[in-house]
RNA sequence: GUCCCCAUCGUCUAGAGGCCUAGGACAUCGGGUUUUCAUCCCGAAAACAGGGGUUCGAGUCCCCUUGGGGACGCCA
């Protein structure tokens, strides 16, 4: 029984795009849940975009998410005499020829000559495939300047890395015809092909670079999980068979396999991803957050107690590390921007300063300052003025954080502290009411 | 134009002829959590593209139509 090879080929543009990913995720996905081998192969023969920060985006793309190649990467740009050589055995075999352009005269390619026979295969996710031998040309496998064209190099090196199973896109399943004939006639084992669906966007269309958001790089700055961004990807164009949504890289390993895998393409929705992220988020541990809040807060590495107590009371708020600065930055500045629009809403709204000023009297004298005190002064307050809670719970929590969502208000106000609480309140205060008498004449 | 592939709720999917009056998840809507919500819980609405077959029986098999996608490079 000979060990599974799978590999990803990616050709570096320059960014990394999820269909890519997804691809380098199923073929490291299908190789460790066989116990084979996940190899990777730099397709940098276009010198043109194939720059060194190309290539290097490609890596780092694939070592954020984890998925480490267990062979040191082979670059197609540096195989080119094996490629050269493969293309004169054929021609010495007959199974190539030389043909000039016309035009030019600038010398000739070597043209690959079709077997003449049907081909059929079996793809592992689209079934058994055929095409007629009518329907396929004869093809150049070497340009008239002597470099081999993708075909040949993708065909050769394969062989030379002794790949099993070619996992790719949906759009080499036309190709896979001629590699076939490729592989018979340099007299290599044909490997075992699976192609996979596209990944669409919110239109349906293929993605294109007016989509933006879709490169792995963008995920990452964005404050995303590589196993959640991993989970995702899984679940777009395959299942594991029962309700599971939320799997880590090991159970997508154990769940693993080609059989499961969809032959429609499917579209990325931000929002499920979102959620994905969220449910991995709070699996992580304490240290994990910690971390996390003092890279995107520095001062919150100042005060280790009052940190856990964000982080608990912040608990599932938090989708995405990106969050963190601009949900949470109130809790550890005084200079937090404010919502304007909430401040509209709920402050320049008849009798809502009257009421944050008697709040502001009464948590003056709330000892100690808890989440049960806060909560019972602040009822008590608005059921003497017979107002609803919400009337003075909106107001405060814009005046303290400046955000018109949060966690839990009660909870948010013990964490801050009776000090912090009655001079932002004091402040809000002081700064909305000018403003509102100079556009009070109605 | 030629060849190939695809088609279940808005989205991702379960479904390998009777277990389907089609299940789950995200999103949506409604209710609850004697406070907001971008939290949590409960509930609702929501799909087999259309038409022919095959079969006792079809979301599941076959054909056609329609719609989508891909490939037809001396690009990868």
């Amino acid at each position: 029984m000979t060990t599974i090879r799978t590999r990803f080929a990616p050709s570096p543009t320059g960014n990394v795009h999820i269909g890519n990913m997804r691809v380098a995720l199923y073929n490291w996905l299908y190789a460790r849940h066989n116990r084979g081998q996940f190899l990777m192969r730099m397709e940098d023969t276009d010198r043109e975009r194939s720059t060194p920060a190309a290539v290097q985006t490609v890596l780092d793309a694939l070592e954020w998410l984890g998925l480490t190649p267990d062979e040191p990467p082979v670059y197609q740009s540096q195989r080119r005499t094996a490629h050269l050589e493969a293309a004169a055995q054929l021609l010495e075999a007959g199974q190539a020829y030389k043909q000039d352009k016309g035009d030019t005269g600038k010398g000739e390619a070597i043209v690959f000559r079709m077997p003449g026979t049907d081909i059929t295969f079996t793809d592992q996710v689209k079934g058994a495939l055929h095409k007629a031998a009518q329907d396929m040309q004869d093809f150049v496998i070497v340009r008239s300047d002597g470099s081999p064209v993708f075909h040949l190099a993708n065909v050769v090196d394969d062989i030379f890395m002794n790949v099993t199973h070619v996992i790719r896109g949906d759009d080499h399943t036309e190709n896979t015809f001629r590699h076939i004939a490729l592989y018979q006639a340099l007299n290599a084992p044909v490997p075992v092909f699976a192609h996979l669906p596209m990944i669409v966007n919110a239109q349906g269309k293929p993605y294109s670079k007016r989509d933006g958001d879709a490169f792995v790089g963008d995920f990452r700055t964005n404050g995303y999980l590589p196993a959640a961004l991993l989970n995702y990807l899984a679940l777009l164009g395959w299942s594991p068979g029962d309700d599971r949504e939320v799997l880590t890289p090991d159970e997508l390993i154990a769940a693993f396999s080609l059989e499961r895998v969809q032959s429609s393409a499917a579209q990325f929705d931000q929002r499920k991803f979102e959620w994905v992220n969220g449910e991995h988020l709070r699996q992580l541990p304490q240290s994990m957050h910690r971390e996390q809040y003092i890279q995107a807060i520095p001062q919150a590495g100042n005060n280790p107690a009052y940190l856990d107590a964000v982080i608990a009371a912040m608990e599932d708020r938090v989708k995405k590390w990106s969050d963190i600065p601009v949900m949470a930055g109130f809790f550890f500045t005084e200079d937090y921007p404010c919502d304007e629009k909430a401040v509209n809403k709920r402050l320049r709204k008849p009798g809502a300063l009257d009421l944050l000023a008697a709040l502001h009297t009464a948590f003056a004298k709330c000892t100690p300052f808890t989440e049960e005190s806060t909560e019972a002064t602040l009822r008590d307050l608005a059921d003497a003025r017979g107002v609803k809670p919400a009337d003075l719970i909106h107001p405060t929590r814009i005046a303290v954080s400046g955000l018109p969502f949060g966690p839990s208000l009660f909870k948010m106000l013990a964490v801050l502290g009776r000090d912090r609480v009655t001079q932002r309140i004091e402040r809000t205060l002081n700064t909305i009411k000018p403003q509102e008498d100079s556009n009070a004449p109605q």
